[in-house]
DNA sequence: CGCATTTGACCGGCGC
DNA sequence: GCGCCGGTCAAATGCG
């Protein structure tokens, strides 16, 4: 409704628990250690931060309750009472593993407290350990503030003394906060640059690709293919070719889209006559600059897309056939998510709405508005089963350059692509092989990519629900909570690939666990998952094993991974004010309604076309 | 007034 | 041929 407030449909509102999710992600985030089914999420953590005013207060997940196995005295109620604010939340669960009742009147019969009490239990003792053990260093400047006099008893002593740990934390942790924004900060700049390097370097083997498949046909694009190769000559086309791959279906998906202007001319005339004069010709005879203009838009979004496939002089029919499995490649994230869409760093502007069959909810169908003409559409609709998961699907290659906090998505998107139509674009290249990214990136940030050939179109659907959640580390240990809890400085910005071998390790486990990709095409001639371990082990020469172990070696690309499943699992219910997302934040509408998320109730269970929506206030 | 969203209508593919 | 369905269009609507 609200107008310049992009979306403004909820495909099936979800009552926005901020404060409970917020409760969640504060406290652990701090601890880097995101609950069960609460996701862990950089740019949340990076708005939580930002915009906070005052500086935030860390809520421990630690209670008096429990951070005292003597919580049966007057003091303890008094300093209870002083930090209740702050720790309400925290209260909540570990009153609820400790079975006692926080909510009780200081008034309380403090005896039968004290008779009621018992040691808690074995995972409350945990949390206290979690927020406790960093900080028996630096807990003795506040005595005085906890010798009151109020009570001699060395037990009273002992506790307040844990308090005045308990504050000193807080105080720390709040110097980690501001340590951590400016290492997330860092992590993304190199992310961006290390996406980009990337991306220059798939472009080069794409057309090492191309040429050896064209070779012979044309001297002239041997010549630019040579060039490409020096990195320089056609350097007009490679740079801007490196946003393009990032959307999915990259690869060929852009001589496909060329190919696809002189197919649209048999579109209807409404469609015709809806064009804007902007139409850019698609001049390059690589098709790598001629991009989609809105004549040429939609390339396979829907199934009276698919036959304009493939007509281009330019590929071999073999490449036209690939192309056509490219164009209709989709990818399909599911992701648990409050907000209306995830955000994904895009502008996207919605352009039609319909009830899907076989799900209440109705599927809102975007078009990305970043770039005139871009082709790039996704369709967001909630999961009937669970309408907590947010299904977004996308199809399409940008043909702009896409902002930092864009890059995350579209390239995992782009990885999927490649990796659900690399089973007929066999690659020995190991680093260039669509399949490496879809074997260390997408394992990394989605604990199941299901391949389906069934559907309409192939689609790669990631899904980010399922448990565990690859970024919920595996535990214990906490992987992060050593790196950034050492208050010097952040570990992994001084050795960023310290976190690769969790991130790798997560991925193998899923895979392990996941035996695989589970695909119903062929995939053969792709490396098995179960043999990803031993690749990666250097020790092998093997051309994958090692180009990962130049990866791992190289602390931007382990930053950019990290960087990349933060973006890939976006904190749906996050604000998008955060630094990141700079583009999305001003401009986009739907992000900006992403940070106000009214859902109020969608029955829109009836028939197409009559939906009736509740809608989101602007900003 | 401009822009984004809403929503009824339209289109093409597909199955019967 | 007909109806269903997914996808899209574009006029209407609403908001700043």
């Amino acid at each position: 409704m609200a107008k310049g407030s992009g979306l403004s449909f909820d495909p099936d509102p979800i009552k926005p628990i901020p404060t409970i999710l917020n409760s969640f992600l504060e406290p652990h985030n701090n601890h880097f250690y995101p609950p069960n089914n609460i996701f862990f999420n950089f740019s949340s953590m990076e708005s939580t931060y930002n915009n906070r005013s005052p500086p935030p207060t860390i809520q421990f997940p630690v209670n008096l309750n429990c951070s005292t196995t003597h919580h049966d005295h007057d003091h303890d109620q008094e300093h209870h009472h002083h930090i209740r604010p702050d720790i309400d939340e925290m209260d909540f669960f570990a009153d609820k593993k400790n079975g006692t009742n926080s909510e009780e009147p200081t008034t309380a019969n403090d005896s039968d407290r004290k008779e009621s009490n018992t040691p808690p239990p074995p995972e409350l003792d945990f949390n206290i350990n979690t927020a406790l053990h960093l900080l028996t260093a630096n807990t003795y400047s506040d005595q005085s503030l906890v010798d009151d006099g109020l009570s001699p008893n060395s037990d009273d002593k002992r506790i307040k003394s844990e308090l005045v740990v308990l504050q000193a934390e807080l105080e720390r942790m709040n110097g980690e906060n501001g340590r951590l924004r400016d290492m997330l900060n860092q992590v993304k700049n190199n992310y961006n640059t290390l996406q980009m390097h990337m991306m220059t370097m798939m472009h080069q083997q794409q057309q090492n690709q191309e040429s050896g498949q064209r070779e012979g046909k044309s001297e002239e694009v041997k010549h630019q293919h040579h060039n490409n190769q020096n990195g320089h000559g056609g350097g007009g086309q490679v740079v801007p070719r490196q946003f393009m791959d990032l959307g999915l279906a990259a690869g060929a998906a852009s001589e496909a889209e060329e190919t696809s202007q002189s197919s649209s001319e048999g579109r209807s005339g409404r469609e015709k006559s809806r064009s804007p004069a902007n139409n850019i010709e698609a001049g390059s005879t690589c098709g790598i600059i001629s991009e989609d203009s809105p004549e040429k838009e939609s390339p396979g979004w829907g199934p009276n897309k698919i036959p304009r496939l493939g007509n281009s002089s330019t590929t071999k029919p073999a490449d036209q056939a690939t192309e056509a499995t490219m164009r209709k490649a989709r990818v399909s994230v599911r992701a648990r998510s409050e907000a209306p869409m995830i955000t994904d760093g895009c502008q996207w502007r919605k352009y039609g709405q319909k009830m899907a069959k076989g799900n209440p909810c109705p599927r809102a169908y975007y078009r990305c508005t970043m770039a005139a003409g871009c082709p790039v559409r996704k369709q967001v609709q909630r999961c009937a089963e669970d309408r907590t998961i947010l299904i977004t699907t996308y199809e399409g290659t940008h043909n702009h350059p896409l902002p930092p906090a864009a890059m995350g998505m579209a390239s995992t998107t782009s990885s999927a692509a490649r990796m659900l139509l690399s089973g007929s674009m066999p690659s020995a290249d190991g680093l260039m092989n669509p399949n490496f990214f879809a074997r260390t990136l997408l394992p990394c940030s989605s604990s199941m990519a299901t391949i389906s050939a069934s559907a309409p179109f192939p689609t790669v659907t990631l899904d980010l629900t399922q448990s565990p959640n690859p970024l919920q580390f595996p535990r214990p240990p906490n992987p992060f909570q050593v790196p950034f809890s050492n208050p010097t400085h952040n570990n992994i910005l001084a050795n960023p690939a310290a976190l690769l071998p969790q991130i790798f390790g997560q991925a193998l486990y899923n895979q392990s666990k996941f035996s695989g990709l589970q695909s119903s095409q062929d995939l053969e001639g792709q490396q098995h998952p179960s043999t990803m371990s031993s690749s990666i082990n250097p020790s092998n020469h093997n051309p994958l094993a090692d180009t990962v172990n130049a990866l791992t070696s190289d602390p931007n690309f382990t930053a950019a991974l990290a960087a990349a499943i933060t973006s890939l699992i976006g904190n749906p219910g996050q604000s998008n004010n955060g630094t990141n997302n700079t583009i999305a934040t001003t401009t986009t509408p739907a992000n900006n309604n992403s940070n106000s998320v009214t859902n109020n109730g969608n029955n829109n269970s009836n028939g197409n076309n009559k939906v009736t929506n509740s809608s989101f206030p602007a900003n």
